[in-house]
DNA sequence: TAAATAAAGGACAAAAAGGTCTTAATATAT
DNA sequence: ATATATTAAGACCTTTTTGTCCTTTATTTA
């Protein structure tokens, strides 16, 4: 019976910040390999490897293999890239959807009696993580002002 | 890998949804069998059994055995129980504290790249959870206005 | 082409959450 | 007192999440 109320899936935890390090490194036109990544951000590295992996499968991140190979975030993503869409790579669709008190059909004509009250706390997070880019974080982290590790 | 993202413990909804039905017994003087919440509410009924425990051992609901016996809660507290007491009573203390992205150490001087976006969320979920009550949402139940199961 | 490097994939192991069952304890009514 | 109804408690099982390990595949460099 223990488990943190808003939270990441430890896959979802790590996959942010594989990423946000990826897109850090991606910034100055490195690759990262596994190893550094899952070090940097003190993961561990097979768990890491699977997130990554699909993260891949949904090209969100570029993967190369062999000498020099390692992950990166492709130009054209690196900017718009938003949090949202990694947590949903990660954790599945469902996530905005699922009645908070778990009744399997619960909409504003039949609601729980949390419905309203849970809609509007979850619509602040979807907005969050749409509105949350990649990119800024990993700057965060270049300047300073952020951690990713510790 | 799946899992919703702003959400309860099955032994959270569980119990939050049974304190809701015996709060709605409860406001009509009756006691709520194990038997009958579970009936009511549709939930695991010798699960919901050790979810009633705790928050009758945190008292937060008064239990008695034998015939005639159930669950009910205390006048006093009728009218001022809120949600948060009972998350708080089956996920525990740290439901407001903990890293978004899972770091030891987080803060507003050490922030992750994303806490003070977190803090916002969670700020907004705490207010709710506080500011909600058993009691309101128990009498949505009886005005047929929400719903506990379906 | 061979050796080295890195990711991909699959099988497995460990831990946590969710859930069941059986027995004990306690209250009530007769 | 006894039978009955009800919760309490502990041992146990199942499923999901988290995590590891080993083999295969792809790429690069010499």
């Amino acid at each position: 019976m223990f488990q943190i109320l808003i939270m990441f899936s430890k896959a979802c935890e790590y996959g942010i910040r594989a990423t946000v390090y990826i897109a850090q490194e991606s910034l100055s036109g490195n690759r990262a390999s596994l190893k550094v990544i899952a070090k940097e951000i003190d993961s561990p590295e097979a768990f890491t490897a699977k997130i990554l992996q699909q993260l891949a499968r949904h090209n969100l991140i570029l993967s190369t293999k062999g000498p020099h190979g390692g992950f990166e975030i492709a130009p054209e993503n690196l900017y718009h890239l938003t949090l949202d869409k990694i947590v949903k790579s990660i954790d599945g669709d469902e996530i905005y959807q699922g009645c908070g008190l778990g009744l399997k059909a619960c909409d504003a004509d039949n609601p729980c009696p949390l419905h309203f009250q849970f809609l509007e706390v979850r619509n602040k997070l979807s907005l969050m993580l749409h509105t949350t880019k990649i990119y800024e974080m990993a700057e965060g982290i270049v300047d300073g002002s952020a951690f990713l590790r510790r």
